[in-house]
DNA sequence: TAGTGGTCTAGACCACGAG
DNA sequence: TCGTGGTCTAGACCACTAT
């Protein structure tokens, strides 16, 4: 079993002891010369792994003073990096449950398939996805995976709930980054009656394509999200 | 005149190149160890250089292959780093011209009031700032100053229609990084009449908290959007 | 096979902060 | 003043791509 890149095992590593309650919000870490020697690395391997824990929201760095873990909040959808909607919401990913609305083969709609660069006709796994928080439905997302890619898909269903889990473990297929366009909505039809919100009424609407290591489209994923749900970045100069 | 690090001087180089055609899109950029040679750097610091162009969708990294320019798209405001309105609009940025609505001293409401971390009854600099695009409303921004960080800024005005560079100049303050929350809105009142929108459309709807370099709250600044001006961001794994 | 980007080392000097 | 994070060096080996 390779764990990949040690910049990466050392980011879970403190981002587990984050999350389990060994550092506390307002705790500082080890000085990265510290850091350094308990890991056996290099300080600029363990400045990668902070560099993407910062980016992340999970900590804060002060130059001249050492890094704090940060404060929590809650009801967020974090996305500074690309991951699965579990992992976007974080601590509350828990209480996060997924209902599978639609799970067919078609030919999805012009711009998809342009997006996915498939011949015209041809087909791809249609999934339509309800998120619920608290019994409150709080996302609806629909995803198009070229057919070609895991035939299994429409069929087999989902490993874990998880798109990004499944295509790993039977496409051997890792979504590495993705583009994505964030804009504001009326909620109307289908998603309306999901959502349970008044026809026309603002919801989040994020358009994404996902590619893979090799630059290959893998998904094309639209959502609709309750204004209740902001998402939180954070952004460096 | 210090320009600030080294990789940042690269980095503001290439795109530079890329704004003004000398590269375009698809052409390959010089290896890593080429430029390293060219601006007489070492390898580490020019991957920082364009470890910060890729995240900003400027260029893509093809493990094996290079590192090539991307796609150009128009109408677009990217948000993966932290910049002026300007910054965000890219090429677009030329044809942005700025109204300004208010231009005053007040209390700010109680949530403003906390993320400054003022005492109640302090004052701070309000601006609200209508921007166009070809002669279309497409944004409002409401911003909120600490009165004391730049007393002057409410009689004097801002620095070419900048926020950032009157900070810069007038206080000496740089923003650094920013808390930002994205969610949906209904466009009331005022926003609906700027932009001219049928009251209750949904517009995007942004509260951003910005910060110094030590961390002191600069800004608070709400806008609202036209959803035919999504927000673009790219997302790394 | 040759060249590319991905990761990593073991140092160094600097700017900033807190006491 | 001293420890911190910010930047930078001059190498190294590896995985991947293209030929």
């Amino acid at each position: 079993m390779n764990a990949g890149p040690i910049y990466q095992v050392i980011n879970r590593d403190i981002a587990d002891q984050i999350s389990s309650g060994t550092l506390q919000s307002g705790d500082r870490l080890d000085s990265e010369l510290k850091l350094a020697e308990r890991y056996g690395v290099s300080r600029m391997t363990v400045r990668q792994a902070l560099g993407e824990l910062e980016s992340d929201g999970l900590v804060v760095r002060r130059h001249g003073s050492g890094t704090y873990v940060s404060e929590p909040r809650s009801l967020q959808r974090r996305v500074n990096h690309l991951g699965s909607f579990h992992e976007e919401m974080g601590l509350d990913s828990k209480a996060v449950k997924t209902r599978l609305i639609t799970q067919e083969v078609a030919v999805p709609p012009e711009a998809v398939t342009a997006d996915l660069r498939l011949s015209s006709g041809q087909t791809a796994t249609h999934l339509v996805r309800l998120r619920m928080l608290d019994k409150q439905p709080i996302a609806v997302q629909e995803s198009w995976i070229p057919y070609l890619l895991v035939p299994g898909l429409a069929r087999d269903g989902l490993t874990e709930g998880s798109l990004y889990k499944t295509l790993q473990e039977r496409a051997g297929v890792e979504i590495r980054w993705a583009e994505q366009e964030v804009t504001a909505a009326p909620a109307v039809g289908e998603i309306a009656e999901l959502l349970r919100l008044p026809e026309g009424s603002p919801v989040i609407s994020i358009r994404r394509v996902s590619y893979s290591a090799s630059n290959e489209p893998i998904e094309v994923a639209q959502s609709h999200t309750v204004p209740s749900l902001p998402l939180i970045v954070r952004l460096d100069r």
